[in-house]
DNA sequence: AATGTTAATTACCTTAAAGTAAGTGTCTTA
DNA sequence: TAAGACACTTACTTTAAGGTAATTAACATT
C-alpha cells in the first residue's frame, strides 16, 4: 500500500467524499431524499407530516440545502395560500441507488450493530 | 403513495437509516473506513498521519466508535511503547462496497455541485 | 539523567447543528 | 370580524461535535 493510493480520500476541502457527506451526513437530509424518492412529488406539509419530529425551520433549511445542491426541485404555484412542491432531480434520482443500498445494508445490520453496541458498553 | 409506504423510514430512534447515518456521518469515521478498506491493517499513528488533520482525540473517539459497532477490530500487541493495529471486520467490509459506490458518485457529481452551490449563492 | 516512543486520556474551549416558539403575508371561509 | 390555511422567517437557546494543548505509563535509547 502506497500513501498514494490513499490521498484520493484525503484531499483536505476538496474531498468529494467530504463534500457530500458534509450536506448529507446531517439529520434530515437523507430522509427528505428517500421520501421524496417514493412519493415524487411532496407539498412542504406533507414532508413536514410525514417526518413528524422534524421541525419547520430544519425542514426549510435542509431543503435549501438539496435544492442549493440541485439534489430536489422547487415548484411554486403563485396562489393564496402557497403552494410549494418538491420532487428530486436528475441528480436526486442518481443519488437515490446509492441511499437505498445504505438503507438496506443498515436493515440487514442493525440488529447485530445494536448487540455489538450493548457488549461495547457492559465490557468498557 | 400511501403513508405505510413511508413509515420504514420514519421509526423515529429505531429508523435503521438514521442509525447507520448518526454514526457514518460524522467527520471522520468513513475516512477511516476506506482507509483501512485499502490499507488492510494500520497502526494508530499511521492512520493519524495518513489523515493528517485529525486530531489525535478524535482518532480516538472514532475508532472507539466504530470498534463498538464491531465494523473494525483492534488488535493491542502487549510491548513497550504499545502497538496497536486497526483492521476491518467482516461488517466493516460488508459496508465498503456501499461506502465506495458514494465515493462514486461524489466524484462524478462533485464538479456539477459546486457550480450549482455557487449559483444558488448568487441567486439569492 | 534526560529524552523519545506509542496510544491514549483529560480538561477546557469554540463552533456548528438543531430545537423552540413566536411572528408574517395574503387571501378564504365561517 | 375573527380564525384558518400555507410556507415560510426570525430571534433566541440548547446540545453536540470537534479542536487544542497538556499529560500519562512504561520502557528503551542516548
Amino acid at each position: 500500500m502506497s500513501k498514494n493510493n490513499l490521498e484520493k480520500y484525503l484531499d483536505a476541502d476538496n474531498c468529494p467524499v467530504r463534500n457530500v457527506l458534509d450536506r448529507i451526513g446531517d439529520k434530515w437530509s437523507v430522509l427528505v431524499i428517500l421520501l421524496l424518492g417514493d412519493a415524487d412529488t411532496l407539498r412542504f406539509n406533507e414532508i413536514h407530516k410525514y417526518i413528524g419530529t422534524i421541525s419547520q425551520k430544519m425542514l426549510t433549511v435542509t431543503l435549501k440545502k438539496l435544492e442549493a445542491d440541485d439534489l430536489i426541485h422547487r415548484e411554486i404555484y403563485p396562489q393564496i395560500p402557497p403552494k410549494v412542491e418538491y420532487n428530486l432531480t436528475e441528480r436526486g434520482k442518481s443519488l437515490l441507488p446509492n441511499l437505498k443500498n445504505l438503507v438496506s445494508w443498515a436493515n440487514e445490520h442493525m440488529v447485530e450493530i445494536k448487540s455489538a453496541r450493548a457488549t461495547a458498553l457492559t465490557s468498557s
